[in-house]
DNA sequence: GTGTCAGGTTATCAAATTGTTAACTAAATA
DNA sequence: TATTTAGTTAACAATTTGATAACCTGACAC
């Protein structure tokens, strides 16, 4: 559920490059920026934390094989895709410029239909695998059990250990009732004993805070997520 | 940690090519099997279920875009690579062999070199990552663990080493909350045993020498790393 | 209307958890 | 060995959380 639009920083000296492979990443729906340089594009790539960046190995400045480098020595960047592109289709600098953690290199002339589906192929790769987590999303309501975060319209509520553990339990299986039974030992376990206010107090807490009424009572059975 | 040596199917109706390619493999330390044709290919992966398919285009039986499609369509082959060969290099072909699921296409002639680096930079991605010593930089702090030096706005703070260790695994994964228990066992070990309020002895220090409150506390829970 | 029941609300207190400081110990360094 | 530095602990303070009691509200039956 990629909600944002996938970035991506084209790294060229020549404007025309630049404008070409601008105009159709564009058009397919990434969100571009660009850097004319090796210095401007770690900049940008500090700035932006794109998906994907594409560079030209021969830049002024920085050349793309430094920023790739430079990059890669770089946590924020682990996830980031590496394009290199050329315009000498010498080996060496194609083994190179993998080595120093390229994903892909292309030489020129570049077709831009063919860069597409090239960057298009490695994202197959690695989007799959970065929203593993078990986070819950029901509209603007993000309830992220990594993070003990929960996010309603894009601003956090600070829920206490009891609170969450509740609303996560319920959210998980929208829709479903849960007896009090289910919901004490679920959330208090087997053993604690705990009066049956407790509950209702703890529900009330979490209406409050949120501000939005997500738990809906079903008189006489229990308690349901519902938003 | 990778056990089992990594598996790779060579399907190609020239034996030459299969010849060099499966040496070259091999001395990367690969397990290498081969088919001369389409059928055979899928046989093959189907038997040995190998963790990348090298796929050359023009073959009898059934063509590599057909074993391509065949593969992707199987739920088992999800996540292996599939590098198409081509002696034809136009475009139509490329994207096409892109588009049906394959990772990587390569024109011949075959370097067998640059062959390899492209496979090694795809399994980069694939393979679970390595838990490397990079600098992590979130907005003006920066955590060098080669170093073991913070910076936070060009300023240099000394972290004693526990501190950074702990300061560390935390913005390893900024957001995360890390329980007590987790903490103890990565920054302490398993086998030591510390009280509780150490932790908390060494998070006040943190704050403290870095004057920025980037760690978070979830009460209940554990730490996160948040700034 | 009144009684009853289930749940809602609030305030309060107890318990759990974390923060802080200082003192002590171990390890590194000179 | 003396000195510094890092790491740990204990004791206590501060804070947060959770549980409960007491009371309120609304629905429904009679």
């Amino acid at each position: 559920m990629e909600t944002n639009p996938i970035k991506i920083l084209i790294a060229d000296d020549e404007p025309d490059i630049i404008e070409i492979i601008s105009f159709h990443l564009t058009k397919a729906g990434f969100e571009v920026y660009t850097a004319k340089d090796g210095s401007e594009a770690i900049e940008q790539a500090q700035l932006h934390i794109p998906d994907c960046i594409i560079l030209d190995i021969m830049m002024p400045k920085r050349n793309g094989f430094e920023v790739c480098e430079y990059l890669r020595s770089q946590k924020q960047f682990d996830k980031t895709l590496i394009v290199l592109l050329t315009a000498l289709n010498d080996e060496a600098s194609h083994i190179k410029g993998l080595e120093l953690g390229g994903d892909d290199f292309v030489s020129k002339p570049i077709s831009p239909k063919v860069l597409l589906s090239r960057i298009s192929a490695l994202f197959r790769r690695i989007l799959p695998s970065t929203n593993d987590n078990k986070t819950i999303q029901v509209r603007d309501l993000i309830i992220d059990p990594v993070q003990y975060k929960t996010t309603l319209n894009g601003e956090i509520y600070t829920l206490a250990k009891k609170e969450f553990e509740l609303l996560f339990l319920l959210a998980e299986q929208p829709g479903r009732v849960f007896l009090r039974n289910e919901i004490l030992s679920q959330v208090w376990g087997n053993d604690v004993i705990v009066g049956d206010r407790t509950i209702d107090v703890h529900v009330r807490k979490i209406r409050a805070k949120l501000g939005v009424d997500c738990i809906t009572t079903v008189k006489g059975v229990g308690y349901k997520f519902d938003y």
